[in-house]
DNA sequence: CTCCCCAAGTTGTATATACAACATGGAAGC
DNA sequence: GCTTCCATGTTGTATATACAACTTGGGGAG
């Protein structure tokens, strides 16, 4: 079809010098004049160019100075946390939940310092197993501030899951995951339905609405039947579900 | 100081429409030549406007029909998966890696599927304890195509890791993760100084370069001593190595 | 030697103008 | 009624031009 734009080719330039190794982070890029003179590309071509490359990090510019390569960004990668009734939709399976509890109770010591409450103060708790074809895939144990989310026992979570519910009443403004592998308390083994030695996955999630914490979930998976993570651009049946 | 450039107005304005649910997913924005009228500014401003709010996903433009508010993005959330190294020293801990295993092997049956080589081809394998303050806590089982990184059995993987060296010759431009809670092998268990019945966390890892792939690497963790995943904004020392 | 000023160069924004490539709707013709 | 054509409108790229805000280095004055 088309060629590419020139400033599409002057990006595309630039960048092979950057990831060949010829221009080195720190390395000082032609200016935009000088990349006019010797491309025969106006002046607001380059500008574009470089102002690209420099949104996505490539480069840094200083006004009056020039523009320079970017130091290479931290060698980390980012896994995709989705919400269990999504996902199980996704792969063209059936979402169910189970309530197993739903109430205001106190606030349990432990997780006093993960909320902006006071020992005893009264939180929203509750159960959840999530199943995937009839299957339990997972258990929800999640707390619930009531500041933030004041008509959260008022729903029906076999229809609405928790997450979808606050993030609707609390917009998101901070999130913490952390993975596990551990051995699950028995009660959780019974209700997903776990054999007596087999680990589970399980998800920690705390998320805040402006500076305030909303709520904490622990989320139970059996390490037979579940697996996380979802690559860019990779088959999502590869993801969450093993195959039987 | 200085008062925004009439571009960044121009776009804190349209954000605000759609933020404010004045103008939900799929609403047509009023045109390049509209907020010229509208708003006083060139048809180059306005276009840069859109153009950036395009790029960051919450406007969608077709050439000859208009432009439109993007759907918002999937509920899903991101965890950020580290390179060891930089983990542990981000901890302020000391790393050390005991390679147990680096040459040239016939690629398994079973990773055939994972790598553009033919059964038996000659890929490279290396396998890797990784040590916290001397405590084991990464295994790590790596096969390498030869012909996406020819010098990997040249390197001395005690002073640099496998990801680091990958990601300098050959540039990532695809990852698959995949966590998983397992029962883990007596070799690895060995490795990682794991008791009899103890889960472990193990995250498997392909990368790409160009089209083709790169490695495929198993990351063993106790489930006792390791967990997945950083907040944003969070205490790293919360992830990654478990308090004693 | 230090400080100040100025010239040259660089980035940053804004506008006007032009042409290209596409979408859409209405009108005309069959 | 259906198809084709054309006018209008929209996005996409490119250029020339202008002014603003900053950096840097060199030269001159005290």
């Amino acid at each position: 079809m088309q060629p590419d734009p020139l400033y599409a080719r002057l990006k595309a330039q630039i960048l092979r010098e950057i990831v060949s190794g010829n221009w080195p982070p720190g390395r000082r890029v032609p200016s935009e004049n000088e990349l006019t003179r010797q491309h025969g590309v106006s002046r607001m071509t380059a500008n574009r160019a470089l102002r690209e490359l420099t949104s996505e990090g490539r480069l840094v510019r200083l006004r009056g100075s020039g523009t320079f390569v970017a130091e290479p960004a931290p060698s980390s990668d980012l896994l995709v946390i989705r919400n269990i009734a999504e996902e199980i939709r996704a792969r063209g399976h059936r979402h169910e939940a189970r309530v197993r509890r739903l109430r205001r109770e106190p606030l349990p010591p432990d997780l006093v310092p993960r909320f902006a409450l006071a020992e005893g103060a009264a939180a929203f708790h509750s159960l959840i197993v999530h199943l995937e074809n009839g299957r339990p895939i997972q258990f929800e144990d999640r707390w619930v501030d009531p500041a933030m989310a004041p008509g959260y026992l008022e729903n029906d979570f076999t229809r609405i899951t928790p997450h979808e519910f606050l993030s609707r009443v609390a917009p998101l403004s901070r999130a913490e995951h952390v993975v596990e592998a551990l051995l699950p308390p028995t009660h959780v083994r019974a209700w997903l339905d776990m054999g007596g030695t087999e680990p589970a996955l399980r998800l920690e999630r705390r998320t805040w609405s402006g500076e305030r914490v909303v709520s904490r979930a622990l989320l139970w998976h059996p390490g037979s039947r579940y697996r996380l993570g979802a690559a860019i651009g990779l088959d999502i049946d590869r993801a969450g579900s093993k195959q039987p």
